[in-house]
DNA sequence: TCCTAAAATGCAATCGATTGCGCATGGAAC
DNA sequence: GTTCCATGCGCAATCGATTGCATTTTAGGA
């Protein structure tokens, strides 16, 4: 194998110029005249020339890299939202690192260090369930790096994110369960008091009322919303008699359905489901379940413009923007009852 | 935001040594004293540095950064494989760069423009299933970066691959279908004739034959083998009347499931069902799906530790390797009957 | 006290691309 | 025939860490 380097100053000493000018010609440089530029151009071809982007990020101190953190990519929320970002990002030339967490702690600590230490342009993160200090992200910041958050995000932290209203996302799913009937209707929520949990629980608490139902706190569930805790919370509620769940989570809503049909519950009849965030096992199920639709794509892609924005901006002079983009209740047959 | 760069100049200069000094007390060198180092440290912690890869990347022409290229990390398999990959490769300071091809073939060459241009000393690839020119790949290896595949392997391409039996998964599928008591056992196999599909249709010919069942051709059916293949498949076979189906994929095996209960046949009575690959949503259906577990994890171990090994090999003389992992069958309902 | 080997550190080049500044050439304007 | 400016390109420093070799310092022995 032919370890082959070519370099810019491999090309300039055949064509008798000098590497500045090779490097002007390639990058199109208005002062380098049209023929040395073709010739160079054939040049690097013809050497099979391949430019060093570590040189250049080192000499310009930018590494056309965005460093992107989640909890897990095995989940279609968010290797959504990294294609997403990954659309943006690859069309302005960057190239996208991805870190992931497991919703831990030390594992997103770790995250962030590597990538500052891989010099990446800025970093998006969802930040993983068990994140209660921030300071790693101040480092981030203090470094003068862009930082964006979404899904998971922190108004402490003075940085731009983008989220979805989970407010209105789960008033429209509550709402759908009141227009179904549903008089008792139950809620799943996050023992961790994250901000996307509480706007949910706060969203299906306005609907409640909005719609003249009392706001049962015995309905309430907290748990880690998992399957597994979906099958618990919805045994425990069974003597509840509760006639809709809505689940701030998918798998949570899984987990209720299976204890439900083990018990023999007519699901939407007797029990009316929506969960949180379409993800892909939520049409396979019977029935398949109703569930609000968070519109991943456009998270990454509005996250990664907000970086565009950032880096190009006079840094210092950034003003975090918030991005809140609208959900939408995908009805199926988990809680649509025939009239 | 204070833009500090501390460099190891910075360091040297206010402990009055050399950049060379502070270099090598940071990297533990023998060669230099004991109390050297120590002060080399505390400044070091004291200033807040944080060593720039990409210098030490330049000078030494490595990344520390291996690049992974699948076709989606949107499923349990892959990003199983990835998680196992990082867990070698972060204990031993590499870092990860994922890319995602979509099953695109020009998505794979970008991919693979993309590392090489970011200079990653290694590339592990599961490739596109769109991908029949291997040129791109040839390039890696001109440019003497270790190459290492998995999951879909090729035999002409020689380099080191991790692939788990397919044969054998195939073959204990569907022996096990046979002890079930299935005469009429169908195959869903996939239309391209990537090698894992080859070796699952033989697996499953072999375990027929062998348990003195006939092949029958008109029981296979070729697609993509996604959920709505899956659907098609099964519907045009239900006139042949299999007792069992064998396919290649999760999401075939779930639209061949879905179509049947739609047809009120009994699932594993009238026909008993088995999959491949454990995707989470194998265990939420109803009954679930018995399916072949392909040891994810460790096929991504087991990646990595090879790219160690080529990197630190007299790199020309190294041979390629193959590593064929043993896969396990998880028996769920959907395929046991009672007796 | 002097010498020498060993130990500790410094020097300077290098990795490849980038870029501010300077220099040369040529044509146009006066 | 000068002056001026636009055009086209070269020079050399720079980014930060690394490393072979040279040099200085130290310690130990004679």
């Amino acid at each position: 194998m032919k370890k082959e380097k070519t370099t810019i100053h491999d090309i300039a000493r055949k064509l008798n110029i000098t590497a500045s000018t090779v490097s002007r010609a390639l990058k199109d440089h208005p002062r380098i005249s049209v023929e040395t530029k073709k010739a160079v151009q054939k040049a690097a071809q013809k050497l099979n020339y391949q430019p060093n982007h570590i040189a250049a990020a080192l000499r310009n101190g930018r590494s056309n890299i965005i460093g992107v953190i989640v909890p897990t990519a095995d989940r279609s929320f968010f290797s959504s939202v990294i294609r997403g970002i990954e659309e943006v990002a690859n069309s302005a030339k960057y190239n996208v690192m991805i870190c992931q967490t497991y919703d831990s702690y030390e594992k997103e600590i770790a995250s962030i260090d590597a990538l500052l230490n891989a010099r990446v342009d800025g970093i998006i993160v969802s930040y993983s369930k068990s994140t209660l200090n921030f300071d790693h992200y101040n480092r981030v910041k203090e470094r003068g790096i862009p930082l964006i958050l979404f899904d998971r995000s922190n108004d402490e932290l003075e940085v731009s994110h983008v989220v979805i209203d989970d407010f209105l996302g789960a008033f429209k799913a509550t709402e759908h369960l009141i227009q179904q009937g549903c008089k008792r209707i139950a809620h799943f929520t996050n023992t961790r008091k994250i901000s996307i949990y509480k706007e949910r629980l706060r969203g299906y608490r306005d609907a409640l009322e909005q719609h003249g139902l009392t706001y049962d706190e015995s309905l309430i569930v907290a748990s880690d919303l998992q399957l597994e805790d979906g099958r618990r919370s919805m045994t425990q509620l069974l003597d509840k008699k509760p006639d809709g769940v809505f689940s701030a989570s998918a798998l949570g809503i899984l987990g209720a359905m299976q204890v439900l049909k083990e018990n023999n519950y007519k699901i939407p009849d007797d029990v009316a489901l929506v969960g949180f965030s379409n993800e892909a096992f939520t049409s396979f199920t019977e029935p398949a379940l109703t569930t609000v639709e968070q519109h991943s794509m456009r998270i990454g892609n509005a996250a990664a413009e907000i970086f565009l924005q950032e880096v190009t901006a006079d840094s210092e002079k950034f003003i975090p923007q918030k991005i809140v983009l609208k959900p939408e209740l995908i009805i199926r047959s988990s809680s649509l009852r025939k009239k």
